[in-house]
DNA sequence: CCCAACAACTTGTATATACAAGTTGATTGT
DNA sequence: ACAATCAACTTGTATATACAAGTTGTTGGG
């Protein structure tokens, strides 16, 4: 029994992947050409190549074609901090959606994170980075405003919200809370999710001397983007 | 602009199952019953709902129809280790693969890593986990051979190393280092991964108070098996 | 009563076609 | 020399259809 059509096109462009014939960024054959040169209809070549960009391996673009995806680069947990300019150290293309822009009340929750009184006014930021036009991080910020000036006044698509605060008060240290969460409607449409797609949430508060910061939620979806780090386990 | 037909679909169908008018394993309507239903052809449907099942929320079988799959429950990642039970915990079925049992000469980065003299005999184990005869877990571990006795000669598939190991030194800590690997050809193989699937990569030094007890690499794909927990950072 | 056969229904694979929409490079007019 | 236009090519969405293959319940026959 020979494997389904649409495998076989799979298993022949994972090889000349695998065996370099096709580098990185190599255009693969349009649908059309593959279709002709394995003798079936385009749908079934298309459904080869969409299963293999859902693995990463192909990028798609419309119009253009589609390609052998880069291979991501590993970034350090410890500096997703300055995921801005790791997306530029790869050669792509960084920018920054502002999604809100806010004062609210800490509630009780908010208050004990950030060691502030219940009630009091906290700055609020909530921020999608993008690498090539794809969102690859949320990060919902919550800063304490007596620590940086008038933090929501700063322009986000020039810095980022880690480099704005460690201007006003040196960030010497940072606690984090790793876990995976199944996001809900409104953040899967933001960061362009398939319905019910798990992601990577890193809450992170930072501290300067005079206490903590700023906390942040950066949530991300770990298809798009890798993490790593070191650690040492502090039982709880 | 509407979105995409398949698009409002797929909606349809989240909000059934996010609302709970569709439990867990509850069917899903036939592709051509939602094809009726949406007034569009069969193959429109049909996407709607593999992508759906791409996401986990759905998992089909062929001849009987679609269903809502059972969601997975969180993992601590403070209790990997026990792997085991947590998978017993939620009624599903364990049982464990071992591929491989021997002893090996450590060289100079195993040496270092269990504080061993370079050259002697470590103990290694090579376990798959499997949850409902899915490999959930690859658990490659190196044993320092001073701190316990003869390992090797372990039944694995009724304690897990990690029992063996505190049976035969109280484990007081643990070290971990945390990252997204690409597994090659082979671990793609005995996990069962599609092509280019990535996975997590725990690496975890177990202390006692002797010193160093044992090295695991810990190996899942993220889309069987989620992980949380809580950290402090300490940076090196 | 049991079992075999079958019909009805389901998902799986595949084809052929059509038009929308985005990109690229050549052509053409100014 | 420059800019606008356009043709050609690409992927994106959608339809209609056909048959293969697996499951389930029903219907008869023994």
């Amino acid at each position: 029994m020979a494997p389904a059509k649409f495998e076989q096109i799979k298993q022949y462009i994972c090889q000349q992947v695998d065996s370099g014939q096709w580098q990185e960024n190599a255009k693969v054959p349009s649908e059309n050409a593959l279709s002709q040169q394995f003798v079936c209809s385009r749908m079934t070549a298309r459904r080869a190549i969409t299963e293999l960009c859902e693995t990463g391996l192909l990028v798609r673009s419309q119009g253009r074609g589609t390609f052998v995806a880069t291979l991501k680069s590993q970034s350090s947990l410890m500096e997703i901090r300055n995921i801005c300019d790791e997306i530029r150290e790869r050669g792509h293309h960084y920018s920054v959606k502002v999604i809100e822009l806010k004062e609210i009340a800490a509630n009780q929750e908010l208050a004990i994170t950030l060691e502030v009184d219940e009630g009091s006014t906290v700055y609020t930021s909530s921020l999608i980075h993008l690498e090539n036009d794809l969102p690859v991080q949320l990060e919902l910020r919550y800063v304490n405003p007596n620590m940086v000036g008038k933090y929501l006044e700063n322009d986000f698509s020039k810095h980022t919200p880690h480099e704005f605060l460690s201007m006003a008060a040196p960030l010497t240290e940072a606690e984090h809370i790793i876990e995976a969460i199944m996001p809900n409607a409104t953040l899967s449409q933001q960061l362009q999710l398939a319905p019910n797609e798990p992601c990577l949430e890193i809450k992170r508060r930072t501290f300067s001397s005079k206490g903590v910061v700023s906390f942040a939620r950066l949530i991300h979806p770990s298809s798009r983007f890798r993490l790593g780090g070191r650690f040492s386990v502090t039982n709880t």
